[in-house]
DNA sequence: CTGAAAGCGCTAACAA
DNA sequence: TTGTTAGCGCTTTCAG
């Protein structure tokens, strides 16, 4: 089913079949307009992007890497940009990263060959060495929750929430509620949010006039990291925590499956929540809101985000000079819900 | 960056280079494959797959279209088949359906018309007619999550766990634990994993003596569905059901999401789990057993069910007649946790 | 063992 | 308004 095949059915040159595709139809015979009309939806006929791209070079598919769909934050992120993508015709192409700066940089290039020129590349690693070769070659990236650097090539856009401002928010909750000894629970603090969360977290309890330094922080050792592995990791910090002698009356998780392992972990030592101990997440994941109890936490605006990374990497796609290098950072919202309460007594 | 580039620089035609990236590089002078390897690396080149499928055929990426990879669920099915998709050289195009027939439809053609030749359909409607003109052109389908109808067209084969025997499963569990008001909670019923679900908790009623048009259901209105929104009916059907005037002792929700849900309607009720009210659910997704209580729920094997989808693809996109038609159902496996005991009194 | 030539399906000057 | 031509980057006979 070639444009051949059209082309003899409507009694006309392939070429002309080519200009009905994508020159203006309107200007054209509107007998020669609708003989090929009828050939096309006859046989049923769509042009091969194959070939199309082969000598356009226009891409038709954008790529996402993605530490792991099954973490239901990129999952939702993924559908979302799926969503923009394809209003604009674009398909997607999905990439589980694990974190792993290799896999990232292999993705990258096989997308490269792919004859994909734009990816979303959700990494927050702080070093994005492994992906400028495929920058100067042309391949337009923008990074998602990465909060830009010095050392960071020029002409790589970032769109991410303000992590800092996000874990100040659920921080300064916290200590309203009249809570001093606040905990923060992460994993391997590798990525640049979590850093950035971290940061958030000290400048609220300095604001405070408390001592980051003597705030207890839970941080998995390095590279035990999978997303999978974080709500595991959560709930050991709670044990681990709650066991100590001054145990925290409050805990600020990384993010939300992290605050649902802390939340296993509490109940595992009996503890209640919010009554004995106060847990925020951050990202208000889909199930935040029906958590046993409702989980307070950051929200990100995930259909902006996407909204804003697809529009972002359209521009770097198509050259747009404007694009170069313009990283948006969104301010995120929280959301009180029931997991935190004023400390016990 | 082309095959040229490379020919010029190793001194040698661009079929020789060609014959050295497909042919046995074995049998070539090894001065030439020296000279040849040295100008692919020097020059980083990467053959483009565009090209290559243009003139050869053969595809290189396969097609993944769930409901909404924003559930955990269909994310870590997605992650799965992705990683299988990877090993053996394949890239994963992700489509999010909405459960809608007309998008499934307009995903596969794209997909077709993209160069895709295989896709995982994880559709569960009940009707495919919607697909068959492309399988008739020769696109490989695996249908995933349902059942296979007498109706389909043959080559079609699915492969999903036993949606039957494991709602059995979950309804004889609670029989046991001494429940006999059982109420049934799902979506509409509109997809063939749940009417099977649906079938196997009335089957477990009967074996039990028990008339299942008596147990108390709860069904969405038509067209209420969305994954997203899953959750929020089970809440809504929770605290319908525990208002009437017998209540249900426990509820078979239909996933994990309707059961989180349920679970979330029980509370706002101040009913607890499972003291006043057991609760089973379905797949066994990440949260599952982070859950407050840890949900007792059907597991399904999404690591083998994903290899065994992602093999049968393969199968059938090389023709292997072997492969054609054959559906593959794997038993669900009950875990019990603590969402579940004997009923109050 | 290596190279020349043809062509996958399509688009884009350019010519008619 | 329509057709002719050339070529995107690669593979694959078939000669040399």
């Amino acid at each position: 089913m070639t444009i051949h095949d059209v082309a003899e059915a409507a009694n006309v040159s392939p070429s002309t079949v080519s200009n009905f595709l994508n020159g203006r139809p309107e200007r054209m015979n509107p007998k020669t307009r609708r003989r090929i009309e009828n050939a096309i939806s006859k046989l049923g006929y769509r042009p091969s992007k194959v070939a199309r791209q082969l000598r356009t070079g226009h891409p038709t598919t954008i790529g996402l890497v993605v530490p792991s769909v099954a973490n239901p934050f990129w999952g939702t992120f993924a559908r979302h940009l799926e969503r923009n993508a394809l209003a604009d015709g674009f398909h997607l192409l999905l990439c589980n990263s694990q974190r792993d700066p290799g896999r990232e940089r292999e993705y990258v290039e096989q997308m490269w060959a792919d004859g994909i020129r734009g990816v979303v590349l959700c990494s927050s690693l702080p070093d994005v060495e492994h992906v400028v070769p495929l920058l100067d070659k042309g391949l337009a990236i923008v990074t998602f929750d990465r909060t830009p650097q010095a050392s960071d090539p020029p002409g790589l856009a970032n769109i991410s929430v303000d992590n800092v401002v996000g874990a100040e928010l659920a921080t300064t909750h916290l200590l309203g509620l009249g809570h001093t000894r606040i905990a923060f629970v992460s994993g391997t603090l590798d990525s640049m949010n979590r850093r950035a969360r971290y940061r958030g977290f000290c400048l609220a309890l300095e604001r405070a006039g408390l001592d980051p330094a003597q705030a207890p922080t839970w941080e998995a050792p390095e590279g035990t990291y999978g997303d999978r592995d974080i709500a595991e990791l959560g709930k050991q910090a709670a044990i681990e925590l709650l066991q100590r002698e001054h145990p925290p009356t409050a805990i600020v998780a990384v993010n939300d499956l992290c605050a649902f392992g802390v939340f296993a972990g509490a109940r595992s030592l009996g503890r209640d929540i919010p009554g004995q101990l106060s847990v925020t997440g951050f990202d208000d994941i889909v199930l935040a809101d029906l958590a046993t109890p409702p989980l307070t936490t950051v929200r990100q605006p995930l259909s902006d985000l996407s909204e804003a990374a697809f529009a972002q990497l359209r521009a770097a796609m198509s050259g747009d000079p404007s694009a170069h290098g313009r990283s948006l950072t969104m301010r995120p919202e929280l959301v009180v819900r029931a997991s935190t309460s004023a400390p016990p007594d």
